[in-house]
DNA sequence: CTAAACTTTCAGAAATTACTGAAACTTTAG
DNA sequence: CTAAAGTTTCAGTAATTTCTGAAAGTTTAG
């Protein structure tokens, strides 16, 4: 299993790029390679292409499996198993969304809530609290959102994209036109 | 310059929560410290309640402002200078996420673009080269999107949270409100 | 049941990243 | 200009993260 010139380029890029999306270089090697290859990969090919130990091969593969990134293919008479990426472009780029969300996000947002329930300590502390509180909308909207975003799926995001700026436009005008709506 | 348990509570957790939003754990700590402390805080101040050096504070500092998260604040009859946050919860959370787009993106899409005018080497480089265009136009159609809900500011991002249904919404608001327009 | 084929685990080594503190630098009051 | 007040840099060290490879574990054909 050799890598032609673009592959390796691609998969060292993203290589480096693991560490930014929160899992390491090895990792995202091993995803890039699985992602742009079309045949199945066995664990083994994998190591040998990367030219990785066969340990941390397992460990990569495991962790983009808990990622959900890539799931285990079976091919009828062999006995090992084979890795293909787990779904499309869109669907894997959701998970990494998601995965991250619960890293980055969830964890902080529940620490805000217990320190908003805390009995403040002085003037000061009401004045964090009150910081904290905007801290955690801001954070909720944005969740909110993101998953608004993964249930449209690619083609209305495109939709939406086109509409470009006038996201803003809909708004004012939905002001104007159904100004009864109250939600 | 002692904190409250409460401000250390959340200094802390945003201390952890450092790397995984691109930076690290004192950065993290020191931004939620001026953050959450009304008054300009110096050099030293952030450096005593941290206890951190004053070497490391300072590159701190100079990262956080780099950031544009925080900026120096001139207290008349000091010599010293102080900081403060460089802008509501709103703009500090957009400048993250910008910052982070030009990380983690950016080089990204860059490359793929490269790696697409490279010419294929045999048959499976042009099976290849459509799936890294595939990766590209999906990040792109994200970053556009990210940037129009940073445009829209807060108060219409609630505005859209409380329409209910999302986006998929707007979309058909859309077609009520601007049936003519055809993009 | 046994052996072959394959996978996982994990202790220690290597690589990377973050931190300290002393020295060098900058600015300004006098 | 000088000294005091303050800041930044950076070489060395500490802490953390990642990787290897050998040993232990698992599965299945026969």
């Amino acid at each position: 299993m050799n890598m032609s010139p673009l592959v390796t380029s691609a998969v060292m890029h993203f290589g480096e790029m693991g560490n930014r999306w929160g899992f390491n270089r090895t990792v995202g090697q091993i995803l890039a390679l699985i992602v742009l290859h079309e045949e199945p990969l066995s664990a083994q090919e994998v190591a040998d292409a990367l030219s990785i130990s066969r340990g941390n091969t397992s460990m990569g593969l495991k962790e983009l499996q808990s990622w959900q990134l890539i799931k285990q293919h079976h091919v009828p008479g062999e006995r090992k198993e084979f890795f293909v990426p787990a779904g499309t472009i869109w669907v894997l780029a959701n998970r990494v969304f998601e995965e991250r969300r619960k890293r980055e996000i969830d964890p902080t947002m529940s620490l805000l809530r217990d320190l908003m329930m805390d009995t403040p300590n002085g003037e000061k502390d009401i004045a964090v609290q009150a910081r904290l509180n905007e801290i955690h909308d801001l954070l909720e909207s944005v969740t909110a959102w993101s998953q608004e975003l993964q249930n449209l799926g690619p083609e209305k995001l495109d939709t939406l994209m086109k509409l470009g700026a006038g996201v803003g436009r809909i708004l004012e005008l939905k002001d104007k036109l159904l100004p009864a709506k109250s939600n």
